[in-house]
DNA sequence: CCTTGACATTGACGTAGCGTAAAGGTGTAT
DNA sequence: ATACACCTTTACGCTACGTCAATGTCAAGG
């Protein structure tokens, strides 16, 4: 297949002159020039325009990906995989921001005081990090180690408020299954507000959700004596109880 | 607590230059001016300069940062919250962007074959979403439902493989768990092995690692029944043994 | 008191990665 | 033959700062 600037550039999702700037810097020198002085790209220039915008998306310079995808020594699978631990690396940096917001929404609304620095965290871990270690001992030293404890103590009350959340909800789940159960009905209203709060539940632990995952989640509850203990200790049979209510929630039962 | 420029740069880590500019173009002005003409930020300059990295971080231009922070009707928690969504949708734009570095990977090393399309899926979900809407039936017609079916199944495939991980890891954990609990010594090498074992589980589980919470979790698997049966089932001590190990593998327990 | 060094100021020019005309040539369908 | 969508190069504009330069301020030490 070959593409003009504007066939390319709109199956790439960019603008034609990124394109024109893109030959100019010499980063992605079309296939060919035809007669008319037109730029024609090739198949191979489509992959290259992908990993282009594979590290553009990153925040790598020009320049720097001009250096990745020129050198001689380019191992395309290798930089992929790098760059998929870039990635992560930033989905990392992301959870922290979110962590951040939601601390900040109830800083704002008066359930927890943050500290100037604390605001600021997840911007920049490194820097963070630095500054930990480099002021660490004397934030000690001029504010003593009670300071300093309070604020590590900080960390540990998330997760202490994450853990009694967590186990807030567990108790309402089982509170509402045993509830349900009586009803013999996973699609009753009270086995789908179960199943709604085991979607809560989960999302505590797992960043995304999908209908699949939480499909699967039950299912593993049958399949895993571990979590059919725990749900049948309270009553027989509530594992799978828990388990259709879910299929039903997620619609994946069909 | 008062800040000057550098203060409040580093503190945000942010360059003096940045600040400046930002006073410049009248997104963030400093509290007040001093005798001697410095910059001198208050507590709110503090948490504006937040709510701007924010949205910087998000890829807001400075002047549609400006326009949010500066309307009268600017309700701080709401923007959080939308912020907070808008954090969501990049995560979830980024798994895309991961899912596309796997199947490329793949791709190049022969197992699958992508079209030209395909290659920039995740690039602009929205131009993705709208082709989905278009092409979509276009494409079950031109290459029938098993191809369709198939890419949705490499969603539910990733969760499968998680699911196969973690599974693998909670039997690896328990042999290793029981090896050391021979030994009599959560400091040995075997249970540092477990503990670090436990490390990796809990980060599929957790965005972020920290060792405050990994301990936490470890003291939890004695205080909550539900864990310590599980581990005790396979050998009574066991769940104390873990938190032991994990609690010297952490350093929390000096 | 004076120096030193880290900080502060404004001013101004440089840079990256394009956007956006301007002025013109090309392709092809009607 | 004309319209219209595409192509070309040249060139200036924009954002969000980085980076001097030239100069003033402040606290500490000799």
């Amino acid at each position: 297949m070959e593409y003009t600037v504007k066939r390319l550039s709109s199956l790439a999702g960019v603008s034609p002159r990124t394109l024109r700037y893109y030959d100019e810097i010499g980063i992605l020198k079309p296939a060919r020039i035809n007669s008319s002085g037109y730029r024609i790209y090739g198949p191979r220039e489509v992959d290259k325009l992908q990993q282009i915008l594979f590290y553009r998306e990153l925040g790598l310079s020009l320049d720097e990906i001009k250096e990745i995808i020129t050198s001689p020594s380019f191992d395309a699978i290798k930089a992929l995989r790098e760059h998929k631990e870039k990635l992560l690396a930033k989905r990392e940096q992301l959870e922290l921001l979110i962590a951040n917001v939601d601390k900040t929404i109830d800083s704002r609304e008066g359930r927890i005081t943050m500290s100037d620095k604390e605001k600021f965290a997840g911007f920049k871990q490194k820097l963070v990090e630095e500054n930990e270690k480099k002021y660490g001992k004397e934030i000690r030293e001029k504010y003593g180690d009670e300071a300093v404890d309070r604020s590590n103590k900080i960390l540990k009350g998330m997760t202490q408020e994450q853990y009694e959340e967590v186990t807030k909800l567990e108790k309402e789940i089982i509170e509402t299954l045993l509830k349900a159960f009586k009803t013999e009905d996973p699609a009753g209203e009270l086995a789908q507000k179960a199943a709604d709060l085991h979607r809560q539940w989960l999302s505590f632990f797992w960043g995304q959700y999908t209908k699949e995952a939480h499909a699967g989640v039950a299912q593993m509850y049958v399949d895993d004596e571990r979590f059919t203990a725990y749900y049948d200790k309270h009553q027989p049979g509530l594992a799978a109880f828990l388990r259709d209510a879910v299929l039903i929630y997620t619609g994946t039962n069909k």
